[in-house]
DNA sequence: TTAATCCAGATCGGCTTTATCGAGTTAAGG
DNA sequence: CCTTAACTCGATAAAGCCGATCTGGATTAA
């Protein structure tokens, strides 16, 4: 049930151009990424260019280039990007929705097997189709500024590529889901503190 | 988040030997499993022997030899299937409560990635380590039978192997388990029928 | 003794991950 | 305008793991 590395360096990246984002700078170098999650760059490069290919960031070539994303963090649904990278996320493909693969055994429909795994791609899917980059960055912002952590991407070190820090930090756009019974537990902000 | 085809393998051979025994035949040739199953047969048994040295099947050899569970099927949890052949459920090293590894990113208790994970992992986790192979075993013979479908491994080509069909067919042993809320859908046995 | 089966090892092609090199593109400085 | 620096792009290659195959040996029932 593994992710790839590049599925997760591609999580990491969008993650980190969302957050960039709400702190006020829209374009991030590979460099920079690369640095900041561990991630060697030259390999990032190559996920990046999935990524722009697959529409979830543009470039800007040229001495001070980067990336920024394509679109509103909120129009990003996990899911979506680790079908990109990884493909589908039923474990098997005869359970996938988005790309079925008829398997090997004799009688799909009464394959104890497909079953659970269909339960388990339906857990997985609930999940990541459910959320966007915006919940994520959301989320990851609110437990930074709690714990009173410095933002990372904070201090521009090229002040031209400034942009005006959009809307007030705090409730990212996105539509807010509903809690799905205690299932989510993590991804979901503490309003304790 | 895919299965690989090892494991893929591994639980249906089990799931096969679980009906086996359910039928009344607990010793299966790798030739078997492989021809119903459409698996290339010198792969299975490597499969087979990963699942022997792990401790969940039995191997008796020689001529009119084969494999057959080791413990009951109710004692095998599917999770710990996976486990053995694949590795933690976990989609990220650093989300795995069974064999966490540190990943590299600067800060894993702000780490947005790592939430969602965590999440997943546990949606995971909480389907496959809440089922029994017994489970598996028992909901897809209910559903054959219902359909009418002449049982997998029910003529045995070798009647000396035949062993007393223990217990009425119907309620496999193994914990009957709550449902899980609305999540389990596919594996909970239906009763309508 | 023979045949059927499990056991064990080497090997091979493909994919993933990572590294290397270099070419195209753009902004800044003279 | 020309050069240079700092990027993004693109192709390639090496190392390692995965899926699968092949060969042969060990074990046991008939």
């Amino acid at each position: 049930m593994k992710l790839s590395k590049k599925g997760e360096y591609a999580l990491r990246a969008l993650i980190d151009l969302g957050i960039a984002a709400e702190v006020g700078r829209d374009l991030l170098r590979v460099g920079e990424i690369a640095e900041k999650e561990k991630i060697p760059s030259k390999f990032l490069e190559q996920v990046m260019q999935d990524l722009r290919s697959g529409g979830f960031i543009r470039s800007q070539r040229g001495k001070f280039g980067g990336y920024r994303l394509a679109r509103e963090a909120s129009q990003i649904p996990m899911g979506q990007i680790v079908r990109l990278i990884d493909g589908p996320l039923a474990p098997i493909g005869c359970v996938s929705q988005t790309a079925y693969e008829r398997c090997s055994c004799p009688d799909e429909v009464h394959c104890g097997l497909r079953m659970l795994m269909l339960d388990v791609r339906n857990a997985i899917a609930g999940i990541l189709d459910r959320y966007s980059l915006a919940d994520v960055v959301e989320v990851t912002l609110r437990k930074m500024r709690r714990d009173g952590i410095t933002l990372p991407f904070s201090q521009p070190d090229r002040p031209e590529t400034r942009r005006g820090a959009r809307g007030v930090p705090g409730t990212a756009a996105g539509t807010r889901l509903q809690p799905l019974d205690g299932l989510i537990q993590n991804l979901l902000p503490d309003y304790t503190i």
